[in-house]
DNA sequence: AATGAAAATGCAAATCGTTTGCAACAAGTG
DNA sequence: CACTTGTTGCAAACGATTTGCATTTTCATT
């Protein structure tokens, strides 16, 4: 249960200076509940520090992607939206009437991926699973 | 085994002028086994007619993938690609060393999402699930 | 086969999300 | 506190895709 692991000092032990933007846009991921994409963090720290720049919530995001802090997904039509990337793996379900994203995990679903790609002589990296659907009428 | 379906007779019906520049696209379509972006299938286009302008390929990609006529898939990375919506459903495998693009298929993998989406609450409209792997090792 | 209304095209300009060059600035070291 | 270097904000550049518009085509109708 590694609930929180400490990227701010991840980072610095890498060199990386933690600058007052970064500290910003890491506080608000670590905030964030949803899904935001780069403009929604954007304006949520503009709120903190009038002064940050979406090319520095880009460049941040891209920085912390590579460290294994936020994983990026690209859901149909819209721009990249990011999250925090506490917790354990999980894939989506996206809700196409109101967009809203539920997160879901299954292992055996897991390991179907894995015995797929082994039947065809590969080694999963990463993969990307996400359901498009529609709340089901009740009765 | 609807190996074939009529497009040109289902787009003719629905009022959709059958021109040259979407009968040439149709037909690349129809002959590719790759899954080529909008830039690709605009140079196979114009090998055949020259004057045949990019914007048309991207607006006959959105006729076609409103008549279920082709898939658009957004890849990591990349343009989206499209391939022809003969033949049943599949997923896919991407070699990140190559960039190839396997298809695979499995029941077992599908009932299992809808199984998830169900104990969700929803209906899965569709879904997108993309394996990115390397060849294993051989041995 | 000629006509004409409507739809589709090519072109260029516009748009969107994202990245980049660069001069000004700030973080962390000594 | 000063210095070195990474980081920022800004604006311009970018790649993929879409759009406005004048011109051309299709296809139903003569």
């Amino acid at each position: 249960m590694d609930q929180h692991r400490d990227y701010e000092g991840e980072l610095r032990e890498a060199g990386v200076r933690l600058t007052k933007p970064r500290k910003i846009i890491l506080k608000i991921l670590g905030e964030s509940q949803d899904h935001p994409d780069a403009m929604a963090i954007f304006r949520r720290a503009v709120k903190i520090d009038a002064s940050i720049s979406l090319a520095t919530v880009y460049r941040t995001m891209k920085l912390l992607e590579g460290f294994g802090a936020v994983h990026r997904h690209s859901f149909e039509g819209g721009p990249a939206r990011f999250e925090h990337a506490d917790g354990e793996h999980h894939d989506h379900l996206i809700d196409l009437d109101t967009g809203r994203v539920i997160e879901f995990h299954s292992e055996t679903l897991e390991r179907l991926q894995e015995q797929i790609a082994d039947e065809l002589g590969y080694d999963i990296e990463h993969h990307r699973l996400e359901l498009y659907g529609r709340k089901r009428r009740q009765r």
